[in-house]
DNA sequence: GTATGTTTCGCGCGATCC
DNA sequence: GGATCGCGCGAAACATAC
């Protein structure tokens, strides 16, 4: 039994420090400034390489699987980059990386070191962010500057659609509603009408 | 032959022309728009006529020499990964890096240069182009399936919203068609009752 | 548990462009 | 000489077999 050749495993949730399960994280304005230290007293020390998880149900709710430093890699800076970027319109790689890492070294209860190599990688990974934001068009770099556009127009051309359907459904009820009050008068008229006769008639039976 | 249109910084070098076998989605069914949307000069149909502006002539068979052979990095992959999800909705990781390292290995008409280190190049590279679009939300992994999800929030919400107002209309519109087709015959009843009342009354006159 | 193969990807060196 | 970022090593996370 092969592996399964085509598997992309877990893709969710890594090595988070606090979140919830990847639940529905709306839009991608959406940085939960996590950084919340632990309790009282640190534990930060670097121990052995192994860090092995101890039971769930034990004294503190432990972290989940703390990976190298920090929390997570490209995932996680992929977020507040977008976040950054989009609250900024216009911007550039320098502000953005500057604040990030700041927001990081700030952050985070107590001494953990802000390396200086943290700081190279938080760097490094805000390119490859950037990049592929510019990558699929979501932003526009002109010359050292950075823009915010908006998604990939075809949701937009496929929203517009489904507006004009919209709108052509409203004419429609409104004609249909036209058409049935014309009815209705009709209807009410005849009415009269045959209460006239049946005025005129009288008594008579047939 | 370098664009420096957009871009931030100089997060470009060569375009390499036609990148793949002009085909990007030649899988299954496709949808009508992919991500990219920019690039002035893009024209795809260029099979075998690759512009390498680098040198490339003779020696390639180096290993250590010349960084940059292929078209690009983190931006090209990301572009080809999108369009790739889009087109399919649901699919793996391995079938899309599949798919790249295909199309990668399969242009280019001539020695197989398709060296083993170009693929695992590529297939670090969709992790990478993966990741991102998973924290931004515009896909979703779950398990070992990836979905293609929308662009971020509003547009989505937008969508959905009209979507649902198309459906009640739709729905209010078969109630009043309804009616009327009762009002109709009530109508046509009455006519003919009337007709009857005329027929009885005969040529009375009053 | 241990051993072993696979998948996912953190991380940063150093080439390249400016 | 700093800004960009290609590229891939190797270690976690994961799966399976023993």
């Amino acid at each position: 039994d092969r592996y399964s050749r085509y598997t992309f495993g877990h893709l969710n949730q890594k090595t988070s420090s606090g979140e919830g399960p990847g639940a529905a994280s709306m839009s991608c304005g959406n940085v939960p400034t996590h950084c919340q230290s632990n309790h009282g007293t640190n534990n930060m020390a670097s121990h052995h390489e192994n860090a092995i998880l101890f039971n769930e149900g034990s004294r503190a709710a432990k972290k989940k699987r703390e990976s190298r430093l920090k929390g997570g890699g490209l995932r996680q800076f992929s977020n507040i980059v977008c976040q950054k970027l989009e609250s900024k319109v216009r911007t550039t790689y320098n502000e953005v990386a500057d604040e990030i890492v700041a927001e990081f070294s700030g952050a985070r209860g107590d001494a953990a070191a802000s390396s200086e190599s943290d700081e190279k990688n938080i760097r490094r990974r805000v390119y490859d962010a950037l990049n592929v934001l510019l990558a699929l068009d979501i932003i526009a770099g002109d010359k050292k500057e950075i823009h915010w556009k908006g998604l990939p127009n075809t949701r937009i051309k496929d929203l517009e659609e489904i507006k004009a359907l919209r709108l052509q459904l409203v004419n429609k009820i409104g004609k249909k509603v036209a058409y049935l009050k014309g009815l209705e008068e009709k209807v009410v008229a005849d009415n009269e009408t045959i209460m006239g006769w049946q005025y005129l008639i009288g008594g008579w039976k047939f």
